[in-house]
DNA sequence: TGACAAAATTAGGTTTATCTAATAAATTTA
DNA sequence: TAAATTTATTAGATAAACCTAATTTTGTCA
């Protein structure tokens, strides 16, 4: 029980990356359809549809979604709140890495998908704080944006 | 086989996250003590001797480290390299939370300790560009550096 | 409405990584 | 050097996540 907390519960949610990335999938499934199903979640999670049905049986039981078998899947207001949180960390991880990093999109949102659930909220506030400074300085024309951005251009080390 | 690596292996050196800890504690305690024990390693990550006599079994078969029971620990050369590997994405990201980000050095290693196994070589690399150009900068008294700190210490929201 | 297809669950396994308790080896010390 | 202490290993369990195969439920459509 606590072999586990030590190593898995590093955010502000209590829950494991994996719990995290259940109802952050639910709720962003949530706004795109009308009805999430075990289905969906398995294939945006890239699993298979029984790991799917386990977590969900957790995460009823944690009182994060209203859930009965073959029916609807629905977040709590508790599990609401806790997927906007790790959802805040991944969007302000994924901008950073794109606008200031000049990541490929696609590249940003995978690696803000794994770093979202071990970077503290404080740390994701503050990429995200530096990430408005840098927009609001860009859009000035600020010169040290363009010489930042000819810095991080420079061929990367093979290693 | 497969559902193991689509989840844990993430980084460059196709280790497991637990199996990067383990080869860079050993890389970062060989360089503090003339010998690496079972003991330190287990200090170290704040887990059982059992736990790391396991580890290092496994070590040992993929070809990492030296190890005769009840012997000395060391790195083969393919385990230093990969340590340095880790390690260099652990140093980037360290000096990017508490350089730039202003985080304090204690909660900055601990952030990298986590991110160190999800971020990309390329991103980490960025941010080590990043943190570059920003001490330039800083060291040569750029306006935009002043700003950008008191633009982050602006009271974090709450949530 | 009855048969078929799709979706979901249950049952039973695997892997990784951890633990405690018990044992064994190595080291220190009297 | 023998006893006591420290260090390390083995044995046996547990928990979290995942899988495949088989079964059950739901939904569609002829």
């Amino acid at each position: 029980m606590d072999q586990n907390s030590r190593r898995e519960l590093i955010s502000d949610t209590g829950l494991t990356s994996n719990m995290e990335d259940y109802i952050e999938t639910i709720w962003v499934l949530s706004m795109q359809k009308k009805v999430v199903r075990v289905k969906d979640i398995a294939a945006d999670l890239d699993i298979k549809m029984p790991s799917v049905s386990a977590a969900l049986n957790k995460l009823k039981e944690m009182g994060l979604i209203d859930y009965e078998k073959y029916g609807f899947i629905e977040l709590t207001e508790k599990g609401k709140s806790l997927a906007q949180k790790v959802y805040g960390r991944h969007s302000c991880l994924k901008n950073f890495f794109s606008e200031v990093l000049g990541l490929d999109i696609n590249m940003a949102n995978d690696e803000a998908c794994r770093a979202e659930h071990v970077l503290s909220p404080e740390v994701c506030v503050k990429m995200g704080r530096l990430l408005d400074f840098y927009s609001v300085e860009r859009s000035r024309g600020s010169e040290w944006v363009a010489k930042l951005q000819s810095h991080l251009k420079k061929t990367k080390n093979p290693d």
